[in-house]
DNA sequence: ACCTGAACACCGTTCAAGT
DNA sequence: ACCTGAACACCGTTCAAGT
């Protein structure tokens, strides 16, 4: 808190990211307000949009953070594995940890876009998609199917379980269980031999 | 178009839900509007707190309907199917179908609820629980995991495929394809052995 | 009992004017 | 170049008043 702020900010477009942030994990993506933002920032409402052509832009600016985000999260996954498989599985629990833990970042991830679509989504999949093949190549998974129908199929897996269990879906009907597990659930048809669960 | 519209509307109520379906077929979830919806029945934004609490309450309406409607999807899927592994294909058809016709309003029905759960979401993965009970039984789909896991794996499977469908991230991703060798990809690792494809 | 009219607090967005 | 102040059209919601 600055006694007296000046008149030009000096770097509103970075606040107002920051802000845009907070007010999502604090309020879920169905309150994101410019108003709000531009209050907390301390700023008229006309203000951002001489860093922002509209609300959308500032949502889908804050979406691609995301996308950044998840993409390291499914790095981090595959660089820290033991094997083939154990990467597959961690990306798996990667993807519904980040949900649960950013259910409005992810809302505004997979939502309806406005603007044209963002070029930070592939990236993610791209890592995903090579995963699954050096896991066929290695004879853990099945190679019955191409890997990218292989990887789309085990990609909408995790983003149903995902969009599901962070709506509360599963738990309201009875099926909610630890995260792990239902990794190992959904993964369990694909492989090419029973694992041992940990 | 009646010239002289008398003070009491009679039927409001199902007029404003009608409405509100035209809306967003026309528009989509997005553009949700309690105003304009009021506007397009020719009635005063006041009107509609006669008949519902807030705007959220006839979204859930809305949601309600969509529910009852899925529901119908997966019966008549069951019911036209020539055997177990048949049936779980359709309603796999159908739940993916259901989505890219009426996206709009799938999106309402899984959305964030504000109010209380729905009470017809589950009767649908009941119907969805007792076609995999049935395919397990008769040996075609693998009994390795319980019925309710299962279930919950390919339902996930088959969310996450319509709403990465609907949103378009497939078709973005180069993964697009026609709806029934999408469903047939996803279901493929599930079967015990493998079936020939229509 | 059902609907209107007017009001309130709140949006997103624009634009002339200030620094 | 960056931000304010005031305005506009639009929301959702409330409530006294009309029929």
């Amino acid at each position: 808190m600055v006694a007296d702020q000046p008149y030009h900010h000096g770097a509103l477009r970075e606040a107002l990211l920051e802000a845009g942030r907070e007010l999502l994990a604090e309020r879920g993506a169905h309150a994101f307000s410019l108003s709000e933002i531009a209050r907390r920032v301390g700023v008229s409402t006309a203000a951002p949009y001489r860093h922002f052509a509209d609300r959308d832009a500032l949502i889908d600016t804050l979406a691609d953070e995301g996308y950044i985000k998840f993409h390291d999260v499914l790095r981090e996954a595959v660089a820290g594995a033991t094997d083939p498989a154990d990467a597959i599985t961690r990306i798996g629990v990667g993807y519904l940890r980040f949900a649960v833990e950013h259910p409005a970042v992810f809302t505004i991830m997979f939502r309806d876009r406005q603007g044209p679509p963002s070029d930070y989504g592939p990236p993610s999949f791209q890592t995903f998609l090579e995963a699954v093949e050096t896991a066929q190549r290695s004879g853990v998974l099945s190679d019955r199917l191409p890997a990218p129908v292989t990887s789309r199929s085990i990609w909408a897996a995790l983003h149903g379980a995902a969009t599901l269990d962070a709506v509360g879906g599963f738990a309201k009907l009875g099926l909610g269980a630890p995260l792990e597990e239902l990794v190992e659930t959904l993964l369990d048809p694909y492989w090419t031999r029973p694992r041992p669960h940990g």
